[in-house]
DNA sequence: GTCTATAATTGGATAGAC
DNA sequence: GTCTATCCAATTATAGAC
């Protein structure tokens, strides 16, 4: 590894553009150095010189971001903890720490931008162990702070589910900013009037409330031994009593025989 | 492009097998024809000959496990609809017919098991615009279906602001399924008990409680001027009354000196 | 710091024997 | 249908001139 990150005098900035855009676009495996060169407009070289390679680059990129990203947040958190006092902070609160610093970051081109969070939203679903243990291991500490905030806020979720409902939380949030053929699908559902791609902040008004009342949701029943009868009738038939007789429905044979 | 699948004398079923297993793990440009095969114990060219390609034989093994899929869930929301009759179905038959087809695949090794489910949570957020254009024109007209029914359902809820809700919806389970960190981060976070990877079906029980909430939350407040004022304090204030001096501190400063 | 040239490997695809 | 052998394009990385 050559001298890494020493000065920038605009090659590797350029670089750390292009990586930005084209990572997002085509994934690490599906963007070559050369079109990283090629799109920076500096030589193919650079790659090695600066980053000490393609993986270089690419961590380089991510955590140039994302440690600027994890910062503000808990700074954001800190200073709302500090004006409660000792009250917990409400979810709404909470999730303002996370969404406003995202949002200042999408809006600022200087910083990434929207491209970076869709690019952030890739990353969290890619099976990669390395991509997956260079996140975990440097922002593990910043994710359990979230948590402990989210415990305090939700006294009544034992802390295994709240485990699980800040994971579906994160998966709607990463889900939603990776969102590549989000605007696309989302115009072809709703025809009556076009989505606006750029619109992120009526996005995020959008899905604060479904997180919210996600998160304080009544607690699943776990009880019950079939787990397919007990998902489509047990838990699932709640207010639906004209479908008294569907049990017989839930496990039908039509259904594998279109197959 | 040669015969497709006229036969399959297990030599195409074989290279399908490896390809759910290689494609999930290391995704589509990071898995080579020759890991492919390698891992089938077949021939290299065999890729061509039965697929027509790489992309040929990706394509063959999202169909094939997908087809049957929505084919299923679709059957089993008629059955629901025949027995509702005029009725509306509930979120949590609509969410039943989504999640028992996919819990009944992830069950059975032989229809892809789990692993298929992680791949098609990876394949919804991959922005390959050849993916995208095949997911969208093949499978839209059961996405509609669904999304038809989940609008009986919340005749509350806008239609525009439900293709988000279906979209945050869409994520969070895509997310939860394609969950390849998912359990290691799941145990970082909950030390107080280890996470079961295997138990898919208590997933989705957690899952559904989650969802359903979310979509039935009460409708955000779209208006107001400053987005990140908006979002911190005018909506997310509700229920926070101590943290009434928050509006300095929501723009403060002091977030992006730390970084 | 930047560039050209090239090394060394690996990629997908195919021709033709069997 | 299967296999071997091979072609050729594209990849990462580096050596060495400037």
């Amino acid at each position: 590894m050559p001298a890494a990150s020493r000065t920038r005098p605009a090659t590797a900035e350029r670089l750390l553009a292009a990586a930005e855009r084209l990572f997002l676009a085509h994934g690490y495996d599906g963007t070559s150095s050369r079109m990283l060169t090629a799109a920076a407009r500096v030589n193919l070289a650079a790659v090695s010189y600066h980053f000490g390679g393609k993986t270089g680059l690419f961590q380089s990129m991510l955590a140039r971001r994302l440690d600027a990203l994890h910062e503000e947040r808990l700074a954001l958190l800190d200073a709302y903890e500090r004006v409660a006092g000792t009250m917990p902070l409400s979810c709404e609160r909470i999730l303002s720490a996370l969404f406003v610093p995202a949002l200042r970051l999408a809006r600022d081109p200087k910083r990434g931008g929207a491209d970076f969070l869709r690019l952030l939203g890739r990353a969290y679903v890619d099976p990669s162990p390395e991509l997956r243990a260079f996140l975990s291991e440097r922002y593990a500490p910043s994710i359990a702070r979230f948590k402990d905030a989210f415990a305090r806020a939700l006294p009544d979720i034992a802390p295994r589910e709240l485990s699980w409902r800040l994971h579906f939380m994160l998966g709607a949030l990463a889900y939603t900013l990776a969102g590549t053929d989000a605007w696309r699908l989302i115009a072809a559902l709703s025809q009556d009037e076009t989505a606006k791609p750029t619109d992120d902040q009526l996005l995020l008004r959008r899905l604060a409330p479904f997180l919210i009342a996600g998160l304080q949701a009544p607690l699943p029943d776990l009880a019950g031994e079939d787990p397919i009868v007990s998902i489509a009738d047990s838990r699932l038939a709640r207010g639906a009593v004209n479908e008294r007789s569907a049990p017989a429905v839930t496990t039908s044979r039509g259904a594998r025989r279109v197959a």
